[in-house]
Parts: C-alpha cells; sequence; structure tokens
DNA sequence: TATACTTTTGACGTTTCTTGTCAAGTCAAT
DNA sequence: ATTGACTTGACAAGAAACGTCAAAAGTATA
C-alpha cells in the first residue's frame, strides 16, 4: 500500500508532473520527494499541508492518513499493536476529558 | 492518569520497597524510576519487561499499555488523532495480509 | 530543631533518530 | 550515445531520547 505516497504519486502523474516540479513548488529536494512518494522517508506535517495545498485536497484527510500510517510503522512489529490502538484510544479521550476540564475551571 | 506510571507505583507502594530498591533490582537509576512512575519519562521497552518480570505481572499486558500511551501521547495534540487511530489499524491489518502472503510463497 | 531517610528536580553529556542534500547511478525514449 | 526523469546511497547537521549525577525538597522520628 502506502497510502499517502502512492497517493501523492497518482496525483501528480495524474496531473503529468515532474518530480522536479513539484518538489520546487513546495520547497524541497526532488530526491526527497521521491523518497516520501515511495514510502522510503515520512513526510513532516508541514509537507503533508504544503502537498495538501498544491494538490487541493482536504488538509485533515491528508493529514490523518499521514499520522495513521506513522502510528502504524511505529508499531506493526509489536505483537500487541492492536491492543496497543486500543488503549491508545481510550488514553486520548481521557486525555481530552482533562483538557475539557481545565478550560472550565 | 499516567497509566503505567500509577501503575507501577502502586505495585511497588503495595509491596513496600524503595525506589532505590526496585531500581536496583531492574538495574537503572533511581531518579529515572522516579520519573518514569511519575510520567516524567517514558520507560523503554526493555524497562517495561524488566517489570513486569520484577512485579510478576504479564508482559503483554503492561507492553500494551506502554505502546498505548506512547501512541496517545504522541498524537494528543493533533486534530485528527481519532481518525488516525482507525487509519492506523486498517493499515496494520493490510500490513499482516501481506506478511502472511510474504510467508506462504 | 536536628538527623536520617526517601523522593524529586534540573542540568548535563551521550547516543540515537530524523531530516535534507548532494552526487552518482539507473532507466527509458529518441 | 545523449537527454531527461527518477532513484539510490552516503553524508552532515540538528533534534530528540536516554541515563546519570548532585543538589534540593519533602517526611518522619528522636
Amino acid at each position: 500500500m502506502n497510502g499517502l505516497g502512492s497517493m501523492i504519486r497518482v496525483l501528480r502523474e495524474h496531473r503529468q508532473l515532474y518530480l522536479r516540479q513539484v518538489a520546487s513548488a513546495i520547497d524541497i529536494d526532488q530526491a526527497l520527494l521521491s523518497k516520501i512518494e515511495r514510502g522510503e522517508r515520512r513526510a513532516t506535517k508541514e509537507q503533508v499541508l504544503a502537498l495538501a495545498n498544491f494538490y487541493k485536497i482536504a488538509k485533515h484527510k491528508l493529514l490523518a492518513i499521514w499520522l495513521g500510517e506513522k502510528i502504524a510503522y511505529e508499531i506493526k512489529d509489536e505483537e500487541n499493536a492492536i491492543d496497543a490502538l486500543k488503549i491508545a484510544e481510550e488514553t486520548l479521550e481521557y486525555l481530552n476529558g482533562k483538557k475539557i476540564q481545565e478550560n472550565n475551571v
């Protein structure tokens, strides 16, 4: 798969643009963009936003994919990866509850 | 909350042990253990395993908590954290499918 | 209040990971 | 064989994670 990478590669090819062109538009090295498209390197958040902007895609969708893949690759070799995701969700809910409380003190 | 931290702190207090004692048993600095128990620092995987071993808890449970919290704190400030978790799960399933295929070539 | 502890805190040096870049290499078309 | 797009590998700089130490803070007891 490599969701984000192949997604932005398809977008580029669909518009018949060269790596060079897109890379310069979002101000990164074309070698880096090549690696990102093939999933060899991860993009930074800023780069994802720049890409979303360039290709006119909903930023939050691209960001969610970017972040989701980041997590997945981080834990993919762990035995309890799925359990961990569940716990992450619960922890997140707890943290959000806490945040709301803090705002209403 | 700070699940893992307070969990191992409770375990230690319950057994009436000093930081010093547990720290030396799992071979880390007591200052570090103090920080881990209070959630100021994250434990490494090895330390989690050592703690599980020391306190005789199921390793996979402690590991799942450890990993889950790691993820949660990593994405807690992101707007699309929950979406990202969902995507992480899907990506994980895809990666696992791939792994199985590879093993059966 | 002095003493004897345990625990917390802050700063520091080291190591490890991430990021971007360059130059050389591959590959396809002409 | 030349051109142009893309890929690859190696490197350096910077950021983040880790462990350690010594000083500070807290706690109980005599």
